[in-house]
DNA sequence: AATAGTTGCTACCCACAACTATCAACTATC
DNA sequence: GATAGTTGATAGTTGTGGGTAGCAACTATT
């Protein structure tokens, strides 16, 4: 018990810098940094800005790599695939934050490529958040959907 | 109440040759066959084998271009989103069908391209399917995904 | 039975998404 | 304070996904 939470301490610390996950990655840094700036991942910033990639880090963009050169999905693809997970039932948010969350209300990116104001994730670190963290291996999302009680309406 | 129901009918009804639906959405013919290859679409088949397309359709394949050539989204994309879509409750099928269908467990084609011997889509027509009919234009997918009641396992 | 339109191929094209290289300015480490 | 590594840019490269054209065989329509 202690154990395995010692190992999910070790796998989320941000441990390599950018130019030995590039080189574990087998891909070039500027890949690296445009899966950032699309919204793919979110490394670890240390206070001078520099980039940290914990190995939870490193099996996501295996995921997206995966996802993009085997599956070919494309990287907007995969950004509106992420957009459907209900994050608004993984943090338990008001009636009033849906109303105003541009997240809740968008199909084209993730969650956490927003800003959140005067909501329940305004405050929160997303990179920390179970929405981004649970939900980025490859298969994961489909398996969330199912574990779900349905109450469609108006389905005629 | 007659009134909508007639409108829906003809909505759906299989007016147009492949080459109209080619002329009316501007695209070539052996396009609109690929989208249906891919099994984006499937469009209404004569007893001669040739394609006829309903007013429905064309929307559809709207939408689908709106996420190729806007979105940017890849084909392969298109089809893993479909895949999301939570077909199992949808037509509720049973916990032994859902063991042995393709479409449940799959995420990377949509339900309707799969054969579904022994479940209860077997004798089911995927054309007029509520799976493939509802949920198929441009932002519908998340919007089934928020009429839902939640009971997230193991997230912890 | 003749004309127009369709079928499933295969072969081809090209815009551009994904990726890389290079830069001066900045940060880390010793 | 000097070396190594990083930052955010811009500019350049390339593989290929999405689309088209053309074919002989088949179907529909007159």
């Amino acid at each position: 018990m202690v154990k395995v939470n010692t190992m999910e301490i070790s796998r989320e610390e941000p441990n390599y810098s950018i130019s030995t996950a590039a080189k574990l990655l087998g891909i070039s840094i500027p890949t690296l940094r445009s899966y950032e700036k699309e919204g793919l991942i979110i490394p670890h910033k240390t206070d001078g800005n520099q980039r940290h990639y914990s190995q939870a880090d490193l099996e996501r963009v295996e995921c997206i790599r995966q996802a993009i050169n085997e599956k070919k999905i494309s990287i907007n693809g995969i950004k509106a695939i992420y957009s459907l997970i209900p994050c608004w039932e993984v943090v338990q948010c008001s009636d009033k934050d849906r109303e105003i969350c541009g997240a809740y209300n968008s199909d084209e990116k993730p969650c956490w490529t927003f800003t959140h104001p005067n909501t329940t994730c305004a405050e929160r670190s997303c990179r920390d958040c179970n929405v981004y963290k649970n939900y980025s291996n490859c298969g994961t999302i489909k398996d969330l959907l199912k574990n779900i009680s349905f109450n469609i309406s108006g389905n005629n």
